[in-house]
RNA sequence: GCCGGCGUGGCGAAACUGGCAGACGCAAGGGACUUAAAAUCCCUCGGCCUUUGGCCAUACGGGUUCGAGCCCCGUCGCCGGUACCA
């Protein structure tokens, strides 16, 4: 009988949804395993073959927790992604759910075909109004703490989706999204105080197994550093407030900058002399995009206040003061000391516009350059700090601050807080009103959820409103507090919003008076495994912390973090078809004689296709013609080959090329299995021959599956399968096979499993133990080396000693002819992997 | 620039805490079976040489060590993140 994939994992998958055999239990008394990966955004393309590839991996995981006896909760769902799905929408003149329910039903199915072990009966839907009434009210919980606040200011603006985007959205200037140049634009905004948990994101990261480089990630974003504040009197009499880190150098502080925006150059207009040209450079700096601020970074400009000026607290110096846009409003107060001898952008920005530079730490040669890495230096024209060294400096300075009241030490962050509203039809409405005479009120929790109105036209606007802002009926509404006229806000939620708090919603999806029911919470607690892409590291892994953190504030939750293990995998590359590594042979053949040699074949490729012919793999892309579709590969391997694949390709943290030729490896490797198996064996007990082997894979792919080592927990099994051709298995060595083989191919072990006549599923089977004494050998082959070079190999007794290893070792032919005339200075044994021995000639 | 990570055969990759480099798979070559092909099974497979043996090989140049793909110093290249954050 052949292996018929396609029949076999339809029928296992309609079993498996018929009996529902994955569902999870609340309250069940077993322990409990809650895996989570990140639900693909249903877009109109359908699954991609990078998809499968954390999911399988989960799936493996979840699918071997339950074999260990655990109640696992592995759920899935879809979250819309907003714009794209508004903006295909829009294209194809439908109604963006119309657009939802087709992506929707279109992943499902693909995703059933992959046979995950998914509990599909806790589905939630962010979209429903019946999941965002909690999203909402979490939005107006978070309203009234004071973490959410309406603010007026720069914003990031796509110019294509026509709406506000977080920082975390602004990628080099463009939209993360749409790809489009974003600019500034000042607009009022609902803001999330994020900033307040900023301490607490990195504090609790020591508490949680995240993979190192999401730590250093999530720390790096935060951005903490210390510093001091220091205020500068001015001759107009107000305080001019800098943070700086290096308050050593105050020596050094020659003029001062603050952003174009800072709120004193307002207070000072009058006093100006000259105005007018202020009013210029601010205009003209309000009016660049994020992309042209980067981009023009090495050419500083800035004007000076003419007619105000500051004076240097240790010097008594007066300095002038400018305004330049590479200090920023947003960072610190706005406004910095310059100390061009200690600072590249200060001393550009001095050397332009013809400021003194002050050496304050010995070292470096300010006349050529700044000396920035002079953590070592001693200060020198610094006063009472002459001498010291930068560290002590540092401190003497705050000390001196503090004393004189004219500062303190102070910490600040990178991140900003979050920018909430969105200018869009599709997301949550948010649920507050605006009354004249009480401000904003918050919807009564029992008119929640606030839904979102039909509406016939949902294209975004030029002037930036919401479409919602049209919809007179909608927006003219009764103020809860007064009565009085009010107007609903018309902005809408972002698509982190339901996103942050989704894995909650699946211990209880089907709650109505709670977002999650106590005994729910209770019983799952956290997330215990989440993989997702690094992707979403600084956006919906912050942002969810952050909401778990206030949930946690509140007491919705029982722990301080989401997730108790967060790791991460790498993307599905492509091969390069322009590459002359990935061209057939004989076009590889007829380009070098066309070009004369293989460097001038690479040249015209190079030529004709762009610097990206040198790449030989690549990001999947429609252009290049390279992506692979995962129902084609189902269609002619089956999923259980796909799956197997996908994991053996590489290592699963590192990205990896697709390699359509290796994916016969993996069917060849399951053909393999099913050769073994397909006719009833005999024997439950181990076979001799096989026991050692059984015994080792078990340890192994139990160990790799844990490290997700997934690829050389593939290759044992391989090996062992191997093993088995050599000596014909019983039915028991192929019994302890299929439950290995079970978490990988799910659909060829169930169907073997059953053809062998075993009780019940394989995926029920309990995951089989090994002993450790085991899987050693008597015997061990063990290396000799001579002066440390290699020379032949011997077998030793397993665990033998120093002694007996060098008796063995020396009584060896090859040996014994090398250590003629030589004698025996030193020996080196490394208990059953090697011994060295080290020779002198004798004299 | 700064912060992570990486560099190993024709290709994807293994290699624990410093201990036989290249497991496993792809491609390639040879053989068996077959009228033939496919499939399957078996063998070979880093390079070089004077081939019962020897030498060279883990991006490059040094170092530590009995012993280095792994540790240290320096250089080059690639990938990811971030970027006027004071």
């Amino acid at each position: 009988m052949k292996y018929d994939f396609a029949s076999i994992e339809q029928k296992w998958q309609k079993r498996w949804d018929e009996e529902k055999t994955f569902a999870a239990k609340n309250g069940d008394s077993r322990k409990k395993f809650y895996a989570l990966i990140e639900f693909p955004y249903p877009s109109g393309q359908g699954l991609h073959v990078g998809h499968p590839r954390p999911y399988t991996a989960l799936d493996i995981v979840a699918r071997k927790r339950r074999m260990e006896g655990y109640n696992v909760l592995f759920p899935i769902c879809f979250v819309d992604d907003a714009p794209p799905t508004e903006n295909y929408a829009i294209k194809n003149h439908m109604h963006p759910r119309t657009v939802t329910e087709n992506n929707i039903a279109n992943f499902t199915k693909q995703l059933k075909m992959l046979g995950f072990s998914f509990d599909w009966d806790r589905c939630v839907d962010t979209t429903d109004p019946k999941y965002y009434k909690w999203t909402q009210w979490i939005f107006l919980q978070m309203f009234k703490h004071g973490l959410a606040y309406k603010s007026s200011m720069p914003v990031n603006w796509c110019t294509s989706c026509k709406c506000v985007l977080a920082n975390e959205e602004v990628v080099n200037g463009f939209c993360e999204r749409c790809g489009a140049p974003v600019v500034r634009r000042e607009k009022s905004q609902w803001m999330l105080k994020i900033t307040e948990y900023a301490q607490r994101l990195i504090d609790d990261l020591d508490d949680v197994d995240y993979i190192e480089r999401v730590k250093t990630q999530q720390k790096n974003w935060i951005g903490r550093s210390t510093g001091a504040e220091i205020d500068f009197a001015t001759t107009e009499g107000d305080m001019l407030r800098v943070f700086s880190t290096r308050a050593d150098t105050l020596f050094g502080a020659t003029y001062m900058v603050m952003a174009p925006e800072h709120a004193l150059i307002e207070k000072w207009a009058d006093k100006l002399e000259n105005l007018d040209e202020v009013r210029e450079y601010q205009a003209a700096a309000a009016r660049k995009s994020d992309f042209e601020r980067t981009e023009l970074q090495k050419d500083k400009t800035g004007v000076e206040l003419k007619g105000v000026r500051a004076i240097n607290p240790v010097t008594g110096t007066e300095i002038p003061i400018f305004i330049s846009d590479y200090v920023l409003a947003s960072y610190g107060t706005g406004a910095i000391m310059a100390v061009p001898a200690h600072d590249e952008r200060d001393w550009e920005f001095a050397k332009k516009f013809g400021l003194p530079i002050i050496e304050v730490v010995k070292g470096g040669d300010v006349e050529k350059e700044a000396y920035v890495d002079c953590d070592k230096g001693v200060m020198v024209n610094s006063g009472f700090l002459d001498g010291m060294s930068v560290e002590e400096a540092i401190e003497t300075m705050k000390r001196w601050l503090e004393e004189h009241h004219l500062g303190r030490e102070k910490v600040n962050y990178k991140l900003r807080d979050w920018v909430f509203s969105r200018q869009r039809y599709w997301g949550e409405p948010i649920p507050l009103v605006y009354c004249e005479k009480c401000g904003w009120v918050p919807l009564p929790e029992s008119e929640l959820p606030l839904m979102l109105p039909d509406v016939k036209s949902y294209e975004p606007t030029d002037n930036g409103e919401s479409p919602l802002a049209h919809m007179d009926d909608w927006v003219n509404t009764t103020c809860p507090h007064c009565g009085g006229p009010a107007r609903r806000e018309t902005d809408t939620m972002p698509q982190w919003a339901g996103s942050s708090w989704y894995f909650l919603r699946y211990m209880d999806p089907h709650n109505d008076s709670a977002l999650v029911g106590k005994d729910a919470i209770e019983y799952w607690n956290q997330v215990d495994w989440y993989n997702g892409g690094m992707e979403h590291t600084t956006l919906h892994l912050l942002y969810s912390r952050f909401w778990h953190k206030f949930l946690y504030d509140i007491g919705v939750v029982p722990t301080k973090e989401p997730y108790a293990k967060r790791t991460s995998h790498g993307m599905i590359l492509g091969l390069n078809p322009h590459n002359f590594a990935n061209l057939p042979a004989e076009e590889q053949e007829r380009l070098v004689k066309e070009y004369g040699s293989e460097a001038g074949a690479k040249k015209y490729l190079v030529e004709k296709f762009g610097e990206m012919a040198s790449h030989p793999i690549v990001k999947m892309s429609k252009s290049l013609g390279n992506v692979v579709n995962p129902d084609d590969v189902v269609k002619t391997y089956g999923a259980d080959t796909l799956r197997t694949y996908i994991m053996f390709l590489g290592d699963f943290e590192k990205a990896a090329p697709w390699q359509d030729n290796a994916v016969k490896g993996c069917k060849r490797f399951l053909d393999r299995i099913w050769n073994l198996a397909e006719n009833r064996l005999e024997g439950d007990e181990y076979s001799a021959a096989n026991e050692r082997e059984i015994h080792r894979t078990i340890k192994k792919v139990g160990e790799d599956i844990e490290n997700m080592k997934f690829n050389t927990a593939i290759a044992c099994l391989m090996s062992l399968v191997n093993q088995f051709y050599e000596h014909k298995p019983s039915r028991g060595d192929i019994r302890a096979l299929l439950t290995l083989v079970s978490p990988f191919a799910p659909h060829i072990a169930e169907e073997l499993w059953e053809l062998q006549g075993f009780e019940g599923m394989a995926c029920q089977a309990a995951w089989p133990q090994y002993d450790e004494a085991k899987t050693v050998d008597s015997e061990k082959e063990i290396a000799v080396q001579v002066n440390g070079k290699l020379k032949t190999t011997v077998v030793i007794p397993m665990d033998a000693d120093d002694e007996t290893v060098i008796g063995i070792a020396t009584a060896d032919e090859k040996i014994k002819r090398l250590m003629d005339g030589m004698h025996l200075v030193k020996t080196i044994v490394v208990k059953n992997k090697l011994v060295n021995l080290i020779l002198k000639p004798c004299k």
